[in-house]
DNA sequence: ATAATTCAGTTCAATATTTAATTATGCACC
DNA sequence: GGTGCATAATTAAATATTGAACTGAATTAT
């Protein structure tokens, strides 16, 4: 029992665990705010990251949406139909390939991005203050590298 | 709409902004993976953190847990009721405080824990190897910075 | 002392998310 | 040109998560 708990101490001082916990936290503090922020506007963090991909890229085949969000093909289905029915986005059919649906961003779509984006904007700035310009740039860098890392990982895997 | 576009290549650019998507693909790519190999155990992340919570930190006052995993009053009825189905901790209620239940993990919870931690070390050393041990050191200082302003900013707002 | 307030935990409804099964279509190969 | 395999989207069931209302208990104020 007392040489679990010194075991204990010790492994939690591995700097891989120990990233992987100061990750999450600092995700679940940082994303949880931003998350109340746009809840302000009546999305989830999920409409809004579609809202935002489909405004910048362009209309996208369901399942390309999937795969940036990360999201599974059942929940893309989900939320582009509450999308569907604010009318912020629509479904388009494919002609070449009937598979396919293109989801498309609406005028209104643009509009409510385009009003909540600087306040959106602005907040981010304040949530991440604790973080001069260099060491944002420098956390990215590592985050990247990290992320990058990953997802090579799962794919071999 | 070219003069948005531009803008919009602009405001990418922003440090905060992009710390921030790298930040939420950053752990969403780790985190998968670390929550499959829980997964493996037929536990899920959060009733994981519960269990390492209650192994390390002793017996916790339901609420505690929630304020310490981040989850809300509903969720750990939830997860300490499927814990205690499974029978890896027990309920103990408070003699001095009526109000107050305790979780405390069991034997059974224990010998789990202690059985795939090894494991899931390895996992993780596995997971976050795209960081050299430097590397993790910094990013877990930049990480720790970011979470406690974010922290200190949602109890003053 | 009692009334009002606060607090811990539970319950319940609403919402998100995943996985597996299903449907429809396209493609390759014989 | 039909058969079988792969792919895109939808559906449905299971699981997670939150937030609000509620219950019982403790604390504070009057």
């Amino acid at each position: 029992m007392d040489k679990q708990r010194k075991q204990y101490q010790e492994r939690k001082q591995d700097p891989s665990l120990k990233l992987f916990v100061v990750l999450s936290k600092a995700y679940r503090s940082v994303a949880d705010l931003v998350a109340a922020d746009i809840r302000k506007n009546g999305l989830n963090t999920t409409e809004f990251g579609v809202l935002e991909l489909l405004y910048h890229s362009g209309e996208q085949p369901l399942q390309k949406i999937g795969d940036k969000i990360l999201l599974a093909s059942g929940s893309i289905t989900y939320v582009v139909d509450k999308l569907e029915k604010k009318e912020f986005i629509n479904r388009i059919q494919c002609a070449k390939d009937r598979r396919i649906t293109y989801a498309s961003i609406s005028e209104k779509g643009k509009a409510l991005l385009e009003d909540i984006f600087p306040e959106h904007w602005r907040q981010i700035e304040k949530i991440t203050a604790g973080l001069s310009a260099d060491e944002k740039k420098g956390a990215i860098k590592l985050l990247k590298q990290l992320g990058i890392y990953a997802d090579e990982l799962k794919k071999t895997d």
